[in-house]
DNA sequence: TGAATATATTTGCTATGGCAACTATTGCTA
DNA sequence: TAGCAATAGTTGCCATAGCAAATATATTCA
């Protein structure tokens, strides 16, 4: 069909992977009664480990735009998930934490987040890991600027 | 940092590779003076090769859902890409074709597609398509229902 | 210092996408 | 055949995403 490592379809396989992946997460969280969209969950997971990140700083960790992540982050603080609070030093920057509520939502979630993670790589071993790491990065770094 | 096969995040790769491979078709197609997505690009790819699906056939075959082909087909038709005809035994049904002007915008694109999925492939051999397709298509079955 | 530049965030516009509800039509079956 | 269920498509609502422009604040440099 094509020959060498020419003009291969990969595309249609991460499409429709990232949706199945973003469906399972929100019917999960369904399940468990939370109101929480897939993306939501990134921004959480990120400042679960990194509080008091600037929405930049969110931005490039979580590979979405500035006006995406002022967007969630405005949703998760009418939610009482996250809150703003002021730079010491600049005045143009938020610093971005979990509330009590949010610290709280993520431990009840990060279990089932975890089954998730497990159930996609059923069958799969630690080298298909490093393997697929390895492609997709590679892939990624073909698009990227230089 | 993980242990086994358990926990793997393989998310955020997905999510930042489909992102890029998006924005290179855009820029492509932009560079070309042509306004069109990458999505609706996938639509007309698949009809280039399957004239007269229907929008159902188009929503499967693109893993779209029907109301996003349905505006895509939109979109398409006001351009005078698409056109949407009559089904002959059903009248709930359309047929999907390229117009001339499809026709001739998908020909004039379609070298330009080929060089960005070379791109994409740059630095990784046959063997890792195998590779990719295995480990994604495997990571897509463990989230499908049973 | 003051003007030009750069950065952080927000807002507007549009497209994609998921879900539910609705219309029109078809198929099934009592 | 009448009624009901299934299917194809559309529409509405909202979230995510990309882009451009606007605002506020910081930084740089002549």
């Amino acid at each position: 069909m094509q020959k060498e490592s020419n003009a291969k379809k990969f595309g249609a396989y991460i499409d429709r992977t990232m949706k199945i992946i973003r469906h399972n997460y929100l019917q999960k969280f369904k399940e468990l009664g939370v109101d929480l969209t897939t993306e939501q969950w990134v921004i959480m997971d990120i400042l679960y480990g990194q509080a008091g990140l600037s929405q930049q700083d969110l931005a490039t960790t979580s590979f979405k735009n500035a006006p995406t992540v002022s967007r969630i982050i405005d949703l998760l603080c009418k939610k009482k998930i996250t809150e703003r609070k002021p730079f010491a030093n600049d005045r143009r920057k938020h610093k971005i934490f979990l509330t009590e509520t949010g610290i709280a939502l993520y431990q009840k979630l990060q279990p089932s987040v975890v089954e998730l993670r497990k159930q996609g790589w059923q069958n799969l071993e630690e080298k298909d890991y490093t393997e697929f790491v390895r492609i997709i990065g590679q892939i990624y770094a073909n698009y990227e600027e230089q």
